[in-house]
RNA sequence: GGCGGGGUAGCCAAGUGGUAAGGUCGGGGUCUGCAAAACCUCUAUUCGCGGGUUCGAUUCCCGCCCCCGCCUCCA
């Protein structure tokens, strides 16, 4: 089956193809976080789709290149530095750094540039950019001072998100006392610098101010990808208006449409069926996640299994679920390898198992529970074959067939020795099994089992392994 | 009011015009000093509700109900 995405532009599956004549770079544009506080798991929800999406299309040839931005300028940082009495950069360079330590915690992979909003170069592209729409009358400098994109000037305005203008109703969200613009919908590109801005400002020609939130995206895009790019990724709260105005800007810019050829958007997470919020006490950052025992890849595992357009409720038991469904996982992989090495590897010729099932679901819109679906069947199945015994050529070839497998999914546990203490204290119970002193055995296990490590009584004697791993 | 997404077993979740993948939990079995793991096996006469089309619908059509989101700076 050809690969396939559902384009939130046209509402329909379709079938993907890149720019590039070769067909083989993708430009890809994803929205990242506003660093004025620690990102939570409904922000990584985001950002472990777009991992999928990532890996899956390099599993299929194509060379991706990604950027990030980090939105370090907006009301909400400005507001955190004044609070915490810092400048803009210290108050947002902590939330930078833990925001990389959450992408490395869940095997997200570094896209190929993390520009932020507040970097010289971009505020100098954002400038131009304005200056653009202005020559071309597609914004205007209100009598606030502030620059507003003039959305009646721009037709297709509203197609993305699917909405009649004349229709839209006021949710109070955002302050509507701007009677300075032209229609209500004109949103700000560059807004005036105003008493709370504290110090924070840019000149431009327009005066001190500094930039609107939508002008951001579509001047890192287009200066670090181009004026078109192939994919543009977010949460569906991001196709209105943000993603709809980088529309706007961007081909109000280049002339150039369409300025993403497939936009994507992943459907937001619940917590234990509500929305997640600080005062429901539901608010979950990685950090806490991890503080309750969960590891990184037990995270990644919840946040992955749910199709990306569906709803996903994350629940304690959906952790425990991921964490059952890994160690199965990784108790098969120990079998294989060490069927695997108890042959002569360099002898053998590993015979690659043709089944590409997973990435065949992955190809119809990225279809995880159908890819998984297929994995746990093969597992079922090389399990059969360890029960009856194989070869040590053929579990490398079901260990080549996960390698694949594993690059999309990147939930393979890295591996973790015992310390000494864990050492001697299976050696002990060894002896102790050795005079059949079952006890002092047990007592030894239990002991085990409360630092972490799962013992379990083979005909090759016993096997101590990490319960937990990150 | 407009526009989306979703409603399939205790829970999570694929899927198809021809009779329901997979995960997890639970029961039984093999194995084990006991356990654990793995494997085998059982667990939805049924897919939100009501009509219609059809030899046959969970799947197509019509109407309705419920949950979640967006409607101008939330992933």
């Amino acid at each position: 089956m050809a690969l396939r995405f559902f384009n939130t532009y046209s509402r329909e599956l379709e079938e993907f193809h890149p720019l590039d004549p070769e067909g083989k770079i993708v430009k890809m544009y994803t929205c990242g976080p506003t660093v004025y506080s620690r990102a939570h798991i409904g922000n990584f929800r985001a950002y472990v789709f777009e991992d999928l999406l990532q890996r899956h299309l390099e599993a299929r040839g194509f060379a991706v290149h990604r950027v990030m931005n980090l939105t370090d300028v907006d009301d909400k940082t400005i507001r955190g530095s004044r609070a915490g009495n810092l400048p803009l950069q210290e108050f947002t360079a902590p939330f930078k750094e833990a925001f990389y330590q959450d992408l490395e915690t869940l095997q997200i992979e570094m896209a190929g540039a993390f520009p932020a909003a507040t970097e010289e170069r971009y505020i100098a592209a954002m400038i131009a950019m304005i200056s653009t729409l202005i020559e071309r009358e597609l914004a205007y400098q209100a009598d606030d001072k502030s620059v507003y994109y003039r959305i009646n000037r721009f037709p297709k305005y509203g197609q993305l998100a699917h909405f009649d203008l004349a229709e839209l109703r006021p949710t109070g969200r955002v302050k509507s006392d701007e009677y300075d613009k032209e229609h209500v919908g004109d949103f700000a590109l560059w807004k005036a610098w105003a008493e709370e801005d504290g110090d924070v400002g840019w000149k431009s020609p327009w005066g001190r101010g500094r930039p609107g939130w939508h002008i951001e995206c579509s001047a890192m895009a287009m200066s670090l990808l181009g004026e078109q790019l192939d994919i543009h990724c977010g949460g569906v709260d991001n196709i209105f208006p943000h993603h709809e105005a980088e529309i706007a800007q961007s081909e109000g810019c280049s002339g150039k449409a369409p300025f993403v050829r497939y936009w994507l958007h992943c459907a937001h997470l619940l917590v234990e069926g509500q929305k997640m919020s600080k005062s429901l006490g539901n608010f979950h950052t990685l950090p806490d996640l991890l503080a309750k025992g969960y590891s990184g890849r037990e995270v990644r595992y919840s946040l992955l299994r749910v199709h990306y357009r569906a709803p996903l409720n994350f629940t304690w038991d959906g952790l425990e679920e991921a964490r059952q469904s890994l160690a199965r996982l990784d108790e098969w992989l120990r079998r294989l390898w060490e069927a695997a090495r108890a042959g002569n590897l360099q002898a053998h010729q590993a015979k690659t198992i043709a089944d590409d099932g997973f990435a065949a679901a992955l190809d119809d819109d990225l279809n995880i529970s159908a890819a998984l679906g297929h994995l746990f069947e093969q597992i079922r199945e090389s399990n059969r074959e360890l029960d009856t015994g194989i070869d040590s050529a053929r579990a490398l070839s079901w260990l080549e067939w996960w390698g694949r497998i594993n690059s999309v999914l990147a939930l393979e546990a890295t591996e973790t020795k015992p310390n000494e203490q864990i050492v001697r204290m299976a050696e002990e119970r060894a002896r102790a099994r050795g005079t059949r002193d079952w006890k002092k055995s047990d007592e030894l296990r239990d002991a085990l089992n409360a630092l972490g490590w799962d013992v379990r009584d083979t005909k090759d004697g016993q096997l101590v392994t990490p319960r937990v791993r990150a």
